[in-house]
DNA sequence: GTCTATATCAGGATAGAC
DNA sequence: GTCTATCCTGATATAGAC
């Protein structure tokens, strides 16, 4: 049974999407508290009060763009073979977070804005989401310390909550601007000294041996 | 030769170091953009228009409080010995800052805030203390790498980074939030999980020597 | 559903009395 | 130098024509 999208539809959500977009472009760029209406409606080419035809409010903009990003999160671990090291899995996301931030694709997270946040803790989609994907984060670092690969010395919290956060650290901001490193060289600088403060040493040598 | 400080310019003075401290109080709760003149005021139980007496503007305000915090880290790192190995000299600034944040006297840096950015870079005070400091770090870093403390997989750009960067770090707000870790425990862990990403193996033998 | 106003309000900064 | 009252810009959100 197939059925027909009318094409009044497509256009509709295409737009939705043109928006989330440019709210990721400059959510990442200037933040949600200095992110305006105008700069939106601006970046997407139409009237402010169409934008409000499709969301009503600035809120609920950010939240869908957040709520895309934590679904695309969640989609980006299922592509990851169960029989992957949890380690592995944990360096593969924070590698792909931040290959997205510099694609200008990501949101600096919401702990950026307090207005954000507290928005956000009374959208039930999002509160959601970000719950499963932290029970998810949390389920993949209590395995890798049952694999033996992270030290002893650093509680699982403090992984998990790296995981979030190390995408929009603002070192990556100053290296961007020096223009000294490529953006895979950052990427990689990166991973290394973020991973490097958690691994036991069992992991170490065996991450040595693999490079 | 004594001078006297004539009473009023003692209070005067006084008067604006309470300003300075609600300043890095507001600051490290709301970041630069959120935070108003008028919460300033009330903190410091003064009109907004005194405020202006003693600060021009939103910009000389936080301006003073990040210059201050500045030269508070330079008086820090000329407390440490010469003798000292430059990997514990880091180690030792990245704990003073993360203690002074869980104090809730550091400002979110610069990097929370566009805005911020670059009123601050017209800044002329704050831009010469800056780079001193930049330098400081830079040499710091540059030493460390000589003695062998740091691993060549990461440039020194990154560390001198981190050093800003970490004491903003959002995992602290959610580690702070889950009230599960003492601000010792937090303060710990997340030196560890720091360096522990910098450090070569003859750095990370030593440490583990002597712990 | 898109546009062009416009209502409304918050916040930075100033004026002027004391 | 402190206060109160006010100006003015900019930003969210809405109204109303097409």
């Amino acid at each position: 049974m197939k059925i027909r999208i009318p094409f009044k539809k497509q256009q509709f959500d295409a737009r939705e999407e043109a928006i989330i977009d440019a709210v990721n472009r400059l959510l990442s760029e200037k933040g949600y508290d200095l992110m305006t209406m105008d700069d939106v409606a601006d970046a997407v080419g139409i009237a402010k009060g169409s934008l409000y035809k499709h969301f009503s409010s600035k809120d609920k903009l950010a939240a869908a763009a957040l709520i895309r990003l934590l679904n695309a999160t969640m989609a980006e671990l299922e592509t990851l073979p169960d029989t992957m090291p949890e380690i592995e899995k944990i360096r593969h996301i924070l590698t792909w977070s931040l290959k997205l931030r510099l694609e200008g694709g990501v949101p600096h997270l919401p702990s950026t804005s307090l207005t954000l946040q507290r928005s956000l803790m009374l959208n039930l989609e999002y509160i959601t989401l970000a719950l499963k994907m932290h029970k998810r984060f949390h389920a993949m670092v209590a395995k890798a310390r049952e694999q033996g690969a992270l030290t002893p010395l650093v509680p699982d919290d403090v992984l998990v909550y790296t995981l979030y956060s190390r995408a929009c650290d603002p070192t990556v901001d100053f290296l961007l601007r020096d223009k000294r490193m490529s953006h895979e060289q950052i990427v990689t600088a990166m991973v290394h000294a973020t991973l490097g403060g958690f691994l036991s040493e069992q992991a170490r040598t065996a991450a040595q041996a693999a490079a």
